[in-house]
DNA sequence: TTATTTACCTATTGACATAATAGGTTAATA
DNA sequence: TATTAACCTATTATGTCAATAGGTAAATAA
């Protein structure tokens, strides 16, 4: 399941990228357009900030923009960002402990296919795919 | 992410699966070769029997077996019984409330996409796609 | 009849994640 | 100097997950 973090997110970076050519965007902005607490993507954008998709300025006339170009930006680096990790079973999330069953487990090769048909999924899919423009 | 309750799931309906022509299994057979608590398999196992997946027997000499043949199970029916869901958004499953931003929202579709995406991958497998025999 | 086995039932619990909210400080501009 | 907006730390309610615990009912074998 994704996380309204992870959707929220996705939602905050459509938003900078058609508003892309207008300058800094305050959240304040994004949060009444989207419908979401401002306070919440506060913590949201600042996960955002820390992984380089975009960047921000404080002060009169501050905000938020995207680093790069739409173009640049895939679904999936955005949502494995802000959900911490994509992996749709424990057992292939990055922190995942070694299971000494993996060898012998029934199950274990369908997750791995269904986790990389869903990595596929997202990452093949750019920011601006997603917006009007 | 598919829970522990889904992925245990499915391991039960293998190993009745790989023994459904020794009679009815016992749950503390099951439990010993999967290396899973019996206990909690329990819980797991009444989802089974009141989706009529497996059918349990009391007493001496009971225990479950599978009520069809294993080309008969969809993996997918086996994981949205007992996930309760395989919706991967909150928009999307079954008992979500109408969101009113869906005709308006720029993400939807992505989800909806690979909803069905999984949906497909999911009911597309049988059960005897993952047995030893 | 009795002991044994096994399913079946209800309840509880610790741990953790989710989805926020609250209230402040720093930085930049008009 | 007032205002705007990012940035920071902490807290919280709610819910789900993954079990555990301790029993009762049913069926068979001795």
């Amino acid at each position: 399941m994704i996380s309204t973090k992870g959707r929220y997110a996705l939602r905050v970076m459509i938003d900078l990228a058609e508003h892309k050519d207008d300058g800094y965007i305050p959240l304040k902005d994004v949060a009444e357009r989207e419908q979401i607490s401002k306070k919440y993507l506060e913590i949201i954008v600042k996960d955002l900030v820390k992984g380089n998709l975009v960047t921000g300025v404080s002060g009169k006339g501050g905000g938020y923009k995207l680093c790069r170009a739409p173009e640049e930006y895939s679904v999936g680096e955005i949502l494995e960002l802000t959900e911490g990790s994509l992996a749709t079973v424990a057992c292939l999330a990055c922190d995942a402990e070694p299971c000494e069953r993996a060898s012998a487990c029934k199950t274990l090769p369908l997750w791995s296919e269904y986790d990389q048909m869903t990595h596929d999924f997202f990452y093949g899919r750019r920011l601006s795919d997603l917006t009007k423009n």
